[in-house]
DNA sequence: AATGAATGAGAGTTCATTCAT
DNA sequence: TATGAATGAACTCTCATTCAT
């Protein structure tokens, strides 16, 4: 739960409460998603959530701290969404593979989460950086650790954690977002060669 | 040239005229850099710029129209500061090396143009959808030729653009915007190295 | 009631709202009619009403929207006052004798509601036109009526309504916010014996 | 001329001047018909104008003296239309008649010129209030003079002016300018005879 | 006589936030 | 906990007018 975060919504402790605040989440989704962090209002939201204006402020202390819960949350989101495939994975050039399908498909179903956690780069810079800090971080980890099962070459570093992230965040935007006009196969059939290759051990690459 | 481009500017008519526009663009590229389109304002751009509020709707028509002239202005400056070094590499490989490198050292120059052309994804996305189009059409024709050449695998496409471009835009951010803390020769080596193997023709791979 | 019409003020949902929608409404009536639509100001509403200057917002969603409402509310209380008086009369040449003699008389106590029906005109034609247009559909019902009880001749249409009204209008201004330099009295003398008679010589009259 | 009356244009020298001044009254009249002097913008009458935007200020004052300009022109464009129709009337009855007849005929050729005079009351009440003084005036002494030829009662007086002006503006507003749903004829028919004798019944009209 | 860039006061409007009920 | 009226700072944009050329 994001909510456990730094500042994040005031803890309900009614039931109903909880339902007012979980309306507001929702309707907070739907509306940075929809208009982006500045042409959405509060009133849009408690509009959509069916609350008064002034109830906001139960939850939360401002319209940035909405935004920060959100993109807390939905950075979790994504990453539960996508680490069982990963996991499952028999190696790591799949686990990108399977990475990059989950991913893809995960945004094609959220499109507004993604543009959430896009505008976060602008609206609220920390919350950008730990987002993506924190997963390349993750990717890195798992790089290394297959580094050292000889399933990719040994000096992967944070720096193919930030160039596979890039990708798959562009190919997740054109393909996910904009346009779906690629199979998800197609995608991961041609990337997934390009990592294959590039990312096998320097042995075998001879 | 910005200018060019669907509703620019207005074209000044007088010396005096194209000083002052000169003025109020550098000016805008500096508070929209500085603060985000949102929190930038016309009355922060007349005043850095020395001239009157009501000057500026001279030459643009709303907040928006300067946004997207900028928009439009440094995407071609990034574009002309790439495209020399492209063009001179031997291959296509190398020539992928170089132009990150060239962007990510244009980028720590100018780091106020990438925070533009990446928030033209909330403020103006058919700019950003332009830009970004427009570069990889840009990639994929030259990978394209290039396969022809056989220096890269016969069956590249837009796909590995966009891949590649998520590549350079994620690294730029990272090492060139947030942190100068790798060498660029650090970046190029690691990715050039991906490209390279994996990129290459298939009968060299077998 | 102008609430009741098209989109009106937004329903206070409280007491002190509904005092504060009526300050608002009493202030731009003085605005209005004192500088006329443009020269009035929010600002000017609100410092009359004593409300901070958003507050004209919880209630009207432009200055337009005010006006509009202000000329349904005036259009309706011209009626009222007149209409009482015109029912009362013995016959239809009577009617519009004293239906003149109330126009007067109310537009002498409240010229502020003259000018901005008038200027109307310029400013939201269409509530402009539906008061005339309202109006004399009304005058026009009257002298059919008139006609079939054989007071007034049979052939009676709308022509003759707007004919009648616009002397009762220009009347209105002339004597009645202009110049008070007239007896109603002599005004309706003037008036009844013209329509009672036309104006050929008495004598052929006879 | 118009221009000779008060702070009019500043009479051009040359014929190039000349010219150009035409050109922003014929201009400025097409603007404030159709936009109304609040919405009509010294731009845009220099621009329909063909002429630079400080060129205006080489004839006019100000925005309000053009306007004021116009008023003065059209006030005697009207009344240099009606006159000879009128004066060519063999009685005073008739002439009425044929004053509204022709009145009705130039407002349909030229509905700008009625917008502006009309707008005049809010604009520049002088112009407005010496347009109606003066036609009032006209009307009483003809009016006046009839009355001493026996073609019309002897009391007649300025009410009576105000309320046939009140009845041709009307009726000039409603099927002249609005909708052209009547015959001119069947106007002056109405109107001529309520005129000659009033709305009572036939029977006793005999 | 004409140009067109520059001015700057001023207006309407928005909306996050507060607070009495 | 919820309400919704009230606040007021801030912002974008307009346009009549001036003036150097």
């Amino acid at each position: 739960m994001a909510a456990a975060e730094a500042p994040g919504p005031k803890e309900p402790r009614t039931e109903r409460g909880r339902r007012t605040l979980r309306a507001i989440l929702d309707a907070a989704a739907g509306e940075f998603g929809a208009l982006g962090f500045h042409d959405a209002s509060i009133g849009g939201i408690t509009r959509a959530a069916g609350v008064a204006a002034g109830t906001f402020y139960t939850y939360f202390d401002s319209k940035d701290a909405v935004f920060r819960a959100l993109v807390a949350d939905m950075s979790a989101r994504v990453r539960d969404h996508v680490a069982p495939a990963i996991r499952a994975a028999p190696d790591q050039i799949e686990a990108e593979r399977v990475g990059l399908a989950e991913f893809i498909a995960f945004v094609r179903a959220h499109k507004e989460i993604y543009r959430i956690i896009d505008e976060a780069e602008f609206v609220d810079p920390a919350s950008y950086r730990k987002h993506y800090a924190t997963t390349a971080e993750r990717i890195t980890q798992r790089l290394k650790a297959a580094a050292v099962r000889g399933e990719v070459r040994g000096d992967v570093n944070e720096v193919h954690a930030w160039a596979i992230m890039g990708m798959n965040v562009f190919l997740g935007l054109r393909y996910g977002v904009w346009e779906e006009d690629r199979e998800i196969e197609a995608l991961t059939h041609a990337i997934g060669d390009m990592l294959a290759v590039g990312l096998r051990p320097y042995p075998t690459n001879a």
